[in-house]
DNA sequence: AACGTTTATTGTAACGTTGCAAACTGGCGT
DNA sequence: ACGCCAGTTTGCAACGTTACAATAAACGTT
């Protein structure tokens, strides 16, 4: 039993003890290192008798294994990359979905780590920047486009990720969406229903995946009861408030105004709301409002509107799974998970 | 010149080139391993011919340290740990957050992880994790209490972290926090301004301090002025809504009503505004609000209600600033930064 | 008793980096 | 010619882990 027991901190020797590694492990429970480690790894190799005593020890003595060792040695970083551009995805979205992603990544050993998105002109650059460093064993991002040169990219270098949101490519990627065409398909059924015959919506930029989908069940709804949808041009999800306030007012001035408004997430909402207000329109009289709702603030807005549910959490703990079964080499046709609308037509209470 | 040109992999040479080590560029630019080392990192033993010579290679190579490796030498993670509560951080508070800290780290190489917090029963836990793995060079949190555990702890591992808040500790820390005391005694004046006189004000817990200096400041303020100021029991920040709207209604019902509500925070605002029209109450007639606002989002609150600012950005850039300084070994007592709020009295919009 | 076969363990060699001590240059004073 | 010093550069040894090939022991088979 050689064990190294000078100490040159002195005094200070309780405070300063040094991490035990696998060698220390190893001496204390008198195997060889590389046993000591298959056993710590569950290798089928050890016998049983040899796993709990080394188990038992590695225990006593409070070993942990060494991160940076493990990347160095097997290449993989135990960490996941979500790309999150923070002039966006504001109010519910990032703690709702970051909150998910870390509840289905609880007890896996994964970080999440977060990485500036949309600052750089080239949005690929961060990608490779990841890549190029290894500082992620996969990543996620949000906003997928119908072409996307991110999931192109990430394709092409086999490099594990995960959208939120889909694209048109041939190739299957894995992805969570949330199923937005019958999103909009319901709500403006809703509004049909509650009589509306000119409908409102400002949709997301065409060239999200997303805003595909709105437009394809917003139009196939309106088509189909035989209702006007008026989709306003030159503003869209991400436009200034006041450009967005600006063109519903100019709307509302024109022959034929809108009776009834969708409005994609909680900001709209709020925007729709406020500009109603600011014209004397009260929801439930001359028109009517559904949103989507992220998270129960939506329950408080006042006048009360109609929602229906995006999980975000769901969406985030989804994306969790996918992640992991995408690093564990699954095909890439089983990860491809379509929420649906929760709790529609519900009133919020 | 021996280098290696065997490739195993045959014809697809191309696509798996091995990347480019401290000894691939040693060996092309003809200088040892060390050498190369020190003349990237900057080392002022090393010629300036040398250095030129070497860092042309390494470019050309496209060379990358690899960070497994420089960790697992030095010991440092370039990673920053924030813990957070995705069950209380919500709404604008993450995502501006985090944007703000994103861009006070850009460019130096550090990476934000998140870590869920607020889910186990020990907080410590989620910290001695971070530690005993050493997850991260550094730790940031939130929702400081006056007598914090994650405060003592750090302090006494000498770990570096920042908090958002402060402690009522002797030792001095690295924090950033805004002037709460500041914010609460603006918002009664204000309110006092418009005629008010007795102020109603849902306060956070009073074991966070900015709870503490919030109750100061308004009370200060309420004291100076001769208002009745109320700040109901029972409930707090984090209650749920229905908890609040319903004790904000019993209050009402009382023998005399408040006529001023301040409001900390974007949730408590809403909140509010949906208590106070669910009451037929109107704010600018019968009653006053004053909210602190930490986005744009506030603008577009109905009816209208007057504004303080709180600058979630710059505190994130704040941090940022602070933990570098830090991780540098910079005397505590220079780190810590009080923001004041901006915007004061600004009717929103 | 010699043999293959399985089962369990071991030793060695990396992974790519940096810290340390040693060694090589000239140039310069003596 | 000698030693010395500053300015540069070098080789070696880790850091803690896992992959790989090799070994040792145990056991049934012929």
């Amino acid at each position: 039993m050689t064990r190294k027991t000078f100490d040159p901190s002195g005094g200070r020797a309780a405070e300063k003890l040094p991490r035990p590694t696998l060698r220390t492990v190893a001496q204390e429970a008198g195997f060889a290192v590389t046993t000591v480690s298959r056993a710590l790894a569950g290798d089928p190799r050890i016998a049983e008798a040899t796993r709990e005593r080394v188990s038992e020890v590695a225990e006593r003595l409070g070993y942990v294994p060494n991160r940076a060792a493990q990347r160095l040695r097997t290449g993989r970083t135990k960490v996941i990359s979500l790309l999150l551009n923070t002039r966006h995805e504001f109010l519910s979205f990032t703690s709702e979905f970051l909150g998910g992603m870390s509840e289905g990544l609880a007890g896996t050993g994964y970080a999440i780590t977060i990485t500036a998105d949309g600052l750089a002109d080239d949005r690929l650059e961060v990608i490779r920047n990841i890549r190029r460093h290894s500082l992620a064993d996969a990543i996620v991002f949000t906003r997928t486009e119908c072409f996307d040169d991110r999931v192109r990219y990430l394709l092409e270098h086999d490099f594990p990720f995960a959208t939120h949101g889909r694209t048109d490519f041939t190739t299957p990627h894995p992805y969570v969406d949330f199923d937005n065409e019958v999103f909009a398909r319901m709500a403006v059924e809703r509004l049909v229903e509650k009589g509306r015959r000119h409908i409102c919506m400002v949709m997301p930029n065409e060239r999200y995946t997303f805003g595909q989908h709105l437009r394809f069940g917003a139009r196939q709804a309106a088509m189909a009861h035989g209702v006007q949808l008026t989709i306003p041009t030159g503003v869209d999800l991400d436009s200034d408030p006041d450009e967005i306030a600006a063109t519903l007012r100019a709307l509302h001035a024109g022959p034929n105004a809108p009776d009834g408004y969708v409005c994609v997430g909680e900001v709209m909402a709020l925007v729709t709301l406020a500009y109603l207000n600011d014209m004397g329109l009260t929801p439930g009289l001359e028109v009517d409002v559904v949103a989507k709702r992220a998270s129960p603030i939506s329950n408080h807005f006042r006048p009360r509107i109609e929602t229906i549910d995006e999980d975000l959490r769901a969406t985030g703990r989804a994306m969790a799974k996918v992640l992991l079964a995408r690093i564990g080499g699954a095909p890439m046709e089983d990860m491809q998970i379509l929420l649906k609308p929760e709790g529609a037509f519900s009133i919020s209470d």
